[in-house]
DNA sequence: CGACAGACGGACAACGTTGTCATAATCTCT
DNA sequence: AGAGATTATGACAACGTTGTCCGTCTGTCG
């Protein structure tokens, strides 16, 4: 910015007031330094700009478990796309399910001065981040609430949906059914669980252990649990996987085998409808989840200083068939996806 | 940071020292500075630290198309992996595919002092980019090269692996193909096509313009596309999609009117090998071109003054038949995927 | 012609850090 | 014991901006 003075031969303070669009500059000054910048290629220094100022620095920062991952990846979309019309970028990271890693990473993001924070968390005490908002960086969880911190949350009803997918199996008449989830650590496998035993419950049927599987990380131990279940005595008549990537290993799984058992699924993915088999999902609107997170978080910039609010969105039973005689195979019935 | 010092009676500079474990500090006064720091909740400003030092920001960008889409959020996840190993965070945005927003965009990064930018171009003149680069922002190009400017680029063998697509299909005694594309402005589709038409000619098959459909942007009209073209006179006996969004469409419609046309898709995707029809795919390492644009762009900032390369990336056929004749229908010989 | 707005330009400090240098305190060796 | 080396600490300026305030110039009106 002063060589751009220097160039054009006014002062500095000149030069920001071009630069940044202030009144009070003539016509030709303006001319003058513009040509300048134009001839320097100056670009205005963000980072000193808002320091300055004392502004923020016009960035969000996203935790989630993996960007890779369609549902994570679709947040950061929506969310940047929002963030974008408020000027804004997005800082995302990964924490892979690490508590460690979620903390350093918060806290690299809160040293950044970003202006809020958008949380999938993974650790068990969100505790330090109080001292956060209390500072003015205010954090809105996404999918699993925060833990000993009160802030907002965007949840999804995981009790309810699990529990009306098991009710559907009951219906079908279905005794035995395989609960296949990841870790109960993980507060939404533990909302899932609970929901699959409420529905159990409620139609009398006890619990038996055998049939619930976790640790099922990845489609191929999914598939592999799968086959074991299957291969014991007594097997179960019927499965609930309890995210998307379970439910991918155990769709293949049962094909390959030819299996009848009938299958629900949590989380509904791009292709679901495009199986080799029938696959009933519990559905709900990611997109909607980010929106809502968002426009909390932005609230929260912008001042919102109410009571910290826990939202829930509904989840919906997409039902394409249990099991291949359950109903006639053939395109689903909703046509091509966008 | 001066509260701090005030708080622990010691001046501005022990407290950066010990915030920034320099050595030269004795024990009690550094513990001292350490509770202060505690009590206050203080938090080092990292803009200001960089700005002072001088220091880069230690955040790279990634101009993307769309972040929701499974390709660009594996380059997203791959590369921000990369980068926090160098504790650098990554900051994305999407271009949606417009050249104004992307100028924007990577203007509005440039401003933040970003240290290296990691481009997908939707634009058609980089030029503007030039003076970045020179003032030390590398640019390292993704999946399609920049223009107007001299920069790395890591790219797909577009070309020949349509060639290889198209000649299989002629191997299998196709001779009306239908090439499905989005827009023959994208620097791929392009490639893509003319590696068609170079198998074609090989084969010394005549250009045919109602074979080819341009402007085909979703699976939606990919559908529309196949259906249409399904019922002109002369149709077509097999299918090439230029894309992995295409391909959705077109397997979905093919196997709703029970059409035995051969198909084979651009781009493989995670669920391909359970489409409910056979698919040959031309596939390639996602992670693999994120991991060397990465590479060639830390290196960049590491003072790599080298002239710009540009890596090309193989790609393969990956057949798993072609029409539902063509194989017996059944598990992918790959078993489960990753 | 003088006075007074009002429009404009510039000097300076400050944002929160860290690099440089100076100084004070302690140690080492003959 | 004294010279020199080493260690610990602090004062100050600077990074690239912008807010504040003051000074100057132009024009207008009585």
């Amino acid at each position: 910015m002063v060589d751009v003075a220097r160039l054009a031969g006014v002062s500095l303070k000149t030069v920001s007031r071009v630069v940044n669009g202030e009144p009070h500059v003539q016509r030709a000054m303006a001319d003058r330094v513009l040509a300048a910048v134009a001839e320097l290629g100056f670009q205005r220094n963000h980072m000193a700009s808002a320091l300055r100022a004392g502004r923020a620095s016009a960035t969000i920062g996203l935790i989630i478990e993996e960007l890779a991952n369609p549902f994570y990846s679709t947040i950061a979309h929506v969310t940047a796309a929002m963030a974008r019309d408020r000027d804004t970028l997005l800082l995302s990271a990964s924490s892979e399910e690490d508590p460690v890693r979620e903390e350093q990473l918060l806290r690299d993001l809160c040293s950044r001065r970003v202006d809020g924070l958008l949380v999938v968390p993974a650790g068990c005490d969100h505790s330090f981040l109080n001292a956060q908002v209390d500072m003015g960086i205010p954090v809105v969880f996404l999918d699993r609430p925060g833990t000993n911190i009160e802030a907002d949350a965007v949840l999804l009803d995981n009790r309810g949906g699990a529990r009306n997918g098991v009710r559907r199996l009951v219906a079908d008449g279905h005794r035995r059914i395989g609960v296949l989830l990841d870790s109960v650590d993980v507060h939404t496998m533990r909302e899932r669980l609970a929901g699959a035993q409420d529905a159990l419950a409620d139609a009398g049927i006890g619990y038996d252990g055998a049939l619930v599987r976790g640790g099922v990380r990845d489609p191929a131990t999914a598939a592999a649990a799968v086959a074991d279940m299957l291969t014991q005595p007594n097997p179960p008549t019927a499965f609930l996987a309890l995210n998307n990537r379970i439910t991918v290993g155990a769709v293949q799984e049962l094909w390959q085998r030819g299996s009848d058992a009938a299958l629900v699924g949590f989380d509904d993915f791009e292709l679901s409808h495009l199986m080799p088999r029938p696959l009933t999902v519990i559905g709900y609107d990611t997109r909607e989840l980010a929106r809502r997170a968002a426009q909390l978080l932005f609230a929260r910039i912008d001042g919102d200083r109410s009571r910290p609010r826990t939202v829930v969105l509904p989840t919906e039973l997409v039902e394409r068939g249990l099991t291949a005689g359950s109903t006639r195979r053939g395109p689903a019935a909703s046509g091509v996806r966008r």
